[in-house]
DNA sequence: ACCTGAACACCGTTCAAGT
DNA sequence: ACCTGAACACCGTTCAAGT
């Protein structure tokens, strides 16, 4: 008697989510199709239908899976090892932000657009807030330390971050690959944090 | 006898890239289709390809008018008006590029993508150059009148430029609408230039 | 529980044909 | 030149039915 499985893949949902990310780093988010990637896993076109409401969620499924891997990666990179200065994590934070964007491009490109619907769910923004929390909690720790102008530690966070996400949506499939990223990375790093730091 | 007016409009062309941009604003770039936009100008759905060679040709040339306006906006902001000090071009440019994206918020992030796109055409490539010349051409005057730091205009422009776009990548459609954009501009604007301009 | 097949209402694109 | 209608090959979604 063969072994009670589900019909076909251990684990459908799974199969999905991955299916769907190599869809969307090949072919960008609206190559995305139920359909296809039904066809791909031997299944039935309606078979995702019993693990996401519809299309719209499977993609909201894999933002999230996205920001919550994203997450991971500023946690990696932010934790305090040894005594290192802001300067030096700020560095290290914006460096993982640019690896992990330019290393799943079309990923992170869904991730912004799925946080930015109107109707996105609660986990994604969870997730998403959660990856973003790093940024304002190690200026808080670098104005505690007093290596950071005061202020509100949210708002310092925020240009500093936007300014990573213009140069990933710049750099992003778009005609600025010649440019050194890191290189770049660096060089924001020090013209913001020489505005931000209290002089000596 | 009736004028040989052409059959529906009297420019079918102009009247499809309108309707394609507040069905752009009102419902994001997916949710523009050939066939509802024919429906809606009351002709028949093979008729655009008169006009654009298909679906994606219509939302390129939209995207060139979006960076042609930019282009005029930008353009209009950074003219010199009696003695401007680099300073307060730089901001006066930074608010334009802010209130276009918030102004037509859908149609920017269209104007990105299409521009991303790997086979872009070169009529919106050269549209999106334009616009964004205005940067370069801004950093090397205040080069010129000693009021910016050595340095390729086009690197230094680069970054500020990346802040602006993340800033409104982040406030569009974004959870920080209350915060007040111009005021966020002004400030992203005070701390880059404190680090680009030489001290005094 | 999980998967299927047929059906419905959409798409974009192509092409021979009309005026 | 400019527009049309039928046809083709896709979609996402719904629903009654199977195991």
């Amino acid at each position: 008697m063969t072994a009670p499985r589900p019909y076909h893949h251990g684990n459908l949902r799974t199969a999905l989510l991955q299916a769907a990310e190599r869809a969307v780093e090949a072919g960008g988010t609206e190559s995305v199709s139920l359909r296809e990637l039904s066809r791909a896993l031997g299944v039935s076109h309606t078979s995702p239908r019993r693990h996401f409401a519809g299309r719209q969620a499977l993609l909201d499924a894999l933002a999230t899976s996205g920001f919550d891997r994203f997450e991971a990666a500023l946690g990696r990179a932010v934790r305090p090892q040894g005594r290192a200065s802001f300067k030096t994590r700020l560095t290290r934070l914006a460096q993982a932000y640019i690896t992990f964007a330019l290393k799943h491009p079309a990923l992170f490109a869904l991730m912004f657009e799925a946080k930015h619907r109107a109707d996105a769910p609660p986990e994604l923004l969870a997730a998403s807030s959660q990856a973003f929390a790093h940024g304002p909690a190690l200026f808080a720790e670098g104005q505690a330390a007093g290596e950071v102008v005061a202020g509100d530690p949210g708002r310092l966070s925020l240009v500093v971050f936007a300014a990573l996400q213009g140069l990933v949506t710049i750099s992003t499939n778009g005609r600025f690959k010649e440019i050194d990223l890191d290189t770049l990375a660096k060089e924001s790093i020090e013209w913001i944090i020489s505005g931000i730091c209290p002089r000596k």
